[in-house]
RNA sequence: GCUGAUGUGGUGGAAUGGCAGACACCGGGGACUUAAAAUCCCCUGCCCUCACCGGCGUGCGGGUUCGAGUCCCGCCAUCAGCACCA
């Protein structure tokens, strides 16, 4: 071919976003008698620095997925919004005195910007905004359901206060001890918030985590951070004539309970503080307790602290032993009962703290050394020292015992979780307003869905106010309202919603984004739920997808949406590191722009660079000469057309090559390994440059398997050969089995193991015949020589290994 | 401390128990060029050697196997998550 210009990606890939964008053929259609597809990644937050290159290769891997797809005869949703509620843009607001609507709608503008130079197949006419009124009425909508059915209530406890934004945060918000956000030490401080019980769904959430594909790590971790446990609460009768009620996992070692111990702020104390001898010091540690963080209270509690109770002792229901009691920080109000029995045989924190005071031991379970260790073993251990329970294994002791304590009325089997009730209340202006009422008369009162949404009012100020209420507070005319149920004067909550309100349910809305009337159409709903597959960060999966998975489960429940689960397969991606390996930020002086990148090397070295990389899940450290080598591919790519040939099929010699690649980067790319389905292009590629030409057919193949990484590149190329059509509409490649096979196979000669040399034989070559042949072979006789042969392998296709 | 993941050339990384280092990056050499860039070709784990031959090599120590980066046992290191969950 002549006259092939210089490839320019500044020149051809504007050309085909711009053709994509007119054409809209990468967009949904609603022709739902095609099968469906409906690839979502984590719509990102638009802040003021614009794109990371963190972003891409989330998205890339699902584009790649979803071109795929188009290519298979699917009709693809593949959507794109902005969760844009949130602090960096009120904090911007703050500081500049502009409103957050008009910060966010530019930063909105700038990421569609940078996210249509990368060429991504996104259905751009279904943009989600958590923002918009629009949008958010139906985030009010889906709060007042929860509210309707008892989910939503309010409560005055203790909650995280970040000192520095302000504001309360969920639980899974504080990392470390420190605010998720702004990095601040969390203190505690009573407020009233609203509350959302996601621990009503807590075993819901934990069984249909069996009947989705999501990538095993994120299993492990959702089932922890949910922490179910089965065990009893068992009542213990103290001298005061009170019942101390614990929890416990390990009912079968009840007879091996030496002492109990008290979380610092159980109600005990206070109810019998005239029988407490040492009141005085007890009190002393509760206050020490208190002051603590959460984070010191377990940092820096190596060496188990507590203080002995005088003046009261419980009686251990099995044994009829007086035990004493403690007060210890180890043990916490807000998990189970607030109260231990403790077994220092066979529990470790109790064996430390039993060790640290002198308190005895008795062993229940037979087969460690107590002396030297705790021993927790559920599996082997048999019940001594343990009445009617000796002899028995573990799990059989476990059975007995609770059926004996519920039949005496002392305690009852009891399943336990971990997780918490969501916090739901935030004191900032930029989030969806909670729609509820309060009326001296009738309480809280839900607005009525007709007047949703009930809008943010227009503020002077963004700052929460001093005693941390919302600044909402202070917009009097907004607050003033009148009681929807009897029309005496009320005032508006003005706490507003966190921001993983709105990215809970997003996906939902791409499916119907421009339905007035309802969340979106059950029709809808129907051909496309749920979302086939979900790439995101670990960082969120204790977080949004246990929210969302929650709030779906919900709607399934109230008949708002037709599956259980929202996400039938999740995948994660892992972080693009700077090219010090260490994480890229602003203050490291590390982070790479994807606009300059974009500008050298064009969108699609861009996005085959973050495919190439290396292993799809795992952290890379970014390297700028890496990304060099992927434009040259692009650039050798390009120059095939010059070695371009007249012949239609793929040549002979090369037709095993091909077919392989065909193989090979179908399911690699399906596997996520987009690392070695580019490395298997890069060889076909070199196999056509020592041949010195390529075919028509080789590299209207090549192209099409290429398209789904480098889109534009590939698209142009397809213009250029007149191969007519657009790669987009064309089918994706099939292989040919018969043309993987070769006649001859290179096999490697091995002596007692040892690799002694290298040889062509017949492909067909069976187990049964291959000893003769080999043995008759020079080079092998050369290499065995008289020696007995006391051992033949042969692996076909791999190797020969002689044993002598 | 607990849990999980990871550990392979100068670098990023490949490798159903079967030829370790695919594919790239960096580096070196050559061709082309007045020259440079670009491009093309060759070399590139370490040691010994002019070279051949050979030896050593997947964090460390054992084990299973004809054969181990891969499986088992015990360590070490790094990273991530959790923070005493009874």
């Amino acid at each position: 071919m002549n006259g092939i210009p210089r490839y320019n990606p500044a020149q051809i890939e504007p050309k085909w976003q711009k053709h994509w964008d007119e054409t809209g053929v990468l967009n949904a259609s609603n022709d739902h008698t095609m099968p469906k597809f409906y690839p979502l990644i984590e719509f990102p937050y638009p802040s003021g620095a614009g794109l990371h290159v963190g972003h891409p290769r989330s998205n890339t891997a699902m584009d790649i997925i979803a071109r795929k797809r188009r290519m298979e005869g699917y009709n693809v949703l593949f959507p794109i919004g902005y969760d844009a509620f949130g602090l960096p843009t009120e904090n911007y607001a703050i500081k500049n005195h502009v409103h957050p609507a008009q910060v966010t709608q530019q930063n909105i503008d700038h990421f569609r910007q940078q996210l249509k130079r990368l060429g991504f197949s996104f259905d751009y006419t279904r943009e989600d905004n958590t923002t918009d009124p629009k949008y958010y009425k139906w985030t009010q909508w889906i709060f007042l359901k929860l509210f309707e059915k008892g989910l939503a209530y309010k409560s005055e406890m203790p909650i995280n206060w970040c000192p520095s934004c302000k504001c309360g945060l969920a639980n899974e918000e504080v990392v470390g001890g420190v605010c998720e956000r702004c990095g601040s030490e969390v203190v505690r401080k009573v407020k009233s918030q609203w509350m959302l019980k996601i621990t009503d769904y807590a075993q819901k959430l934990l069984d249909g985590l069996d009947t989705v594909d999501f990538i095993e790590k994120v299993k492990v971790q959702q089932r922890n951070w949910i922490g179910r446990s089965e065990g009893a609460e068992v009542d213990f009768t103290l001298t005061s004539g009170d019942k101390l009620r614990v929890y416990t996992t390990r009912p079968d070692t009840l007879f091996g309970a030496t002492y109990m111990v008290i979380s610092p702020e159980h109600p005990l104390i206070e109810n019998r503080r005239s029988l407490i001898a040492n009141y005085e010091a007890v009190a002393a540690y509760r206050e020490a307790a208190a002051r603590k963080s959460d984070f010191e209270r377990t940092e820096l509690n190596k060496d188990k602290t507590g203080v002995r109770i005088e003046g009261i002792r419980a009686i251990n229901p099995v044994t009829g032993t007086e035990i004493p009691v403690w007060v210890s920080d180890y043990v916490l109000m807000g998990y189970g009962t607030g109260a231990i029995m403790a077994v220092p045989a066979h529990d470790e924190r109790d064996w430390a703290f039993a060790k640290t005071f002198g308190i005895p031991m008795i062993e229940v379970v037979a087969g460690g050394n107590i002396e030297e260790a705790a021993y927790t073993d559920i599996q082997d251990g048999v019940m001594v020292n343990s009445g009617f329970l000796n002899g028995m294994k573990v799990a059989e002791a476990k059975k007995s015992i609770i059926e004996w304590l519920t039949e005496k009325g002392l305690g009852e089997k009891k399943v336990n979780f971990k997780l918490r009730d969501w916090v739901f209340s935030r004191q900032r202006y930029w989030g969806e307003p909670i729609p509820l009422v309060k009326c001296e008369k009738c309480g809280w009162v839900a607005v009525p869905y007709e007047q949703l949404p009930v809008t943010l009012p227009a503020v002077e100020h963004y700052e929460p106010t001093d005693d941390g209420e919302s600044p909402l507070s202070v917009m009097t005319d907004w607050v003033n309202t009148t009681c929807p149920h009897c029309g005496a004067p009320a005032k508006r909550e003005t706490d507003t919603m966190p921001q993983w309100a709105g990215s809970s349910w997003y996906f939902l809305r791409y499916i119907d984004p421009h339905n007035d009337t309802e969340l979106a159409a059950m029709d809808e709903l129907k051909y496309w739920l749920p979302v086939d597959w979900y790439n995101g960060g670990m960082e969120h999966t204790t977080l949004h997808l246990l929210y969302s998975r929650f709030w779906h489960k919900f709607l399934y429940d109230i008949g708002a949406v037709p599956t259980p689960e929202p996400y039938q397969k999740r995948t994660s991606h892992g972080m693009i590191l700077g090219e010090n390996g260490e994480k890229m930020s602003k203050s490291r002086g590390n982070v790479i722009n994807p606009d300059d990148v974009v500008d050298e090397l064009g969108a699609d070295a861009f996005r085959l660079y973050e495919m190439f990389m290396g292993a799809f899940d795992q952290a890379i450290p970014w390297s700028t000469e890496s990304a060099r080598g992927c434009r040259r591919f692009l650039d050798r790519t390009w120059r095939l057309m010059e070695m371009m040939t007249d012949e239609e099929g793929v040549s002979a010699d090369l037709k095993c090559d091909v077919h392989t690649a065909i193989k090979k980067v179908g399911e690699d790319y399906e596997r996520m390994k987009y690392n070695t389905a580019i490395a298997a292009m890069m060889s076909l590629l070199n196999r056509f440059y020592e041949k010195g030409s390529v075919t028509r057919g080789e590299m209207k193949i090549f192209i099409q398997l290429l398209n789904p990484v480098a889109p534009h590149i590939t698209e142009e190329m397809n213009e250029l050969c007149g191969f007519g059509g657009e790669l987009v509409r064309k089918p994706w490649p099939e292989y040919d089995p018969a043309a993987l096979v070769r006649d001859t196979v290179e096999v490697a000669l091995q002596i007692c193991g040892k690799v002694r040399g290298r040889m062509n034989v017949p492909a067909d070559l069976t187990r049964e015949n291959a000893e003769a042949f080999f043995m008759a072979q020079d080079e092998v006789k050369k290499l065995v020589g008289d020696k007995p042969v006391r051992k033949f392998i042969f692996v076909p296709g791999r190797l020969v290994n002689i044993v002598v």
